[in-house]
DNA sequence: GTTCGTGCAAAGACTTTGCATTACT
DNA sequence: AGTAATGCAAAGTCTTTGCACGAAC
């Protein structure tokens, strides 16, 4: 329990906002809920729901995104490859990615460790944070010629 | 002196690295020095080329670009609007952005805040950072009721 | 004189949009 | 029934690429 996103969270802020509940966007976010770490792009996505229903159109993928965004279930990330990969929101703050320069791998580090940077940024500039995106490259555990495969 | 690039800078890292030094390029770089301010996309920069010189081209921009991001030299951002922004490399890291989501300024954070998180995913995760992209996203100074403008 | 860079236009990738049809409430 | 969502295809952006010409070393 707690705060993980899932369906039935997701299905219930939908009903609150009388969106239409369809096919398509149950089978979006199902999918989305199950392939949480795959940060799939639209077409990624995409996929996926035509491997369950062939007759899902690309475009209702990305409009049910951009719906999902809006009610903040979503949110788009630029992890550097030229398109948007999506995620499910998980609070207030996003979490963090850490960004394996080897193998590609991409992690999440669910912590909010910006307090203090947040601190220093409004007392130096004067600037309040609101939302921040952190991304860290580097090796992960696994690529690290330390701990080596 | 110091880091700060500079023009002389990214002329003698290009003699160094043996590729021609063209009176396009020269432009770029002089106005790439010029708006460091501004994150200019590839477009908005060609449009600051053209007002000298109107015969350059925009793929003669982007190539000129890559060029300086595989040098080192300029680094692309990517601020959220949908296309690749671009500033002058500026040491070792990059520095960070805040994004005002009242006015859209963007102010940049060069000290390296990040020193105390990169260790703690060092011990939790075991993945080594190498470099980052911050963006904090918030309301500036002059937007800040507060201090009201 | 070679080699590399440039300009142009075409192609490519990702995303958005218009419109007739379909499905939800 | 009335409204909103869908699918398709076309259009829109941003970016990359092929090729002949021109410039740098």
């Amino acid at each position: 329990m707690g705060k993980e996103p899932d369906v039935n969270h997701v299905y219930q802020r939908m009903k609150d906002e009388d969106v239409k509940m369809t096919a398509q966007r149950q089978l979006i976010v199902k999918l989305l809920v199950k392939h949480q770490d795959r940060h799939p792009s639209a077409d990624e996505l995409h996929q996926l729901v035509r491997d369950v229903d062939p007759d899902v159109g690309l475009a209702t993928v990305y409009r049910t995104l951009d719906l999902l965004e809006r009610l903040d279930l979503v949110q788009s990330l630029n992890l550097g490859d030229g398109r948007a990969r999506y995620e499910l929101a998980s609070g207030v703050h996003r979490h963090h990615h850490l960004l394996c320069i080897e193998c590609g791998k991409i992690e999440e580090v669910d912590e909010d460790l910006l307090g203090a940077v947040e601190e220093a940024v409004l007392s130096r500039a004067g600037f309040t944070v609101v939302d921040h995106e952190l991304k860290l490259y580097g090796v992960c555990c696994a690529c690290s010629p330390e701990r080596g495969p």
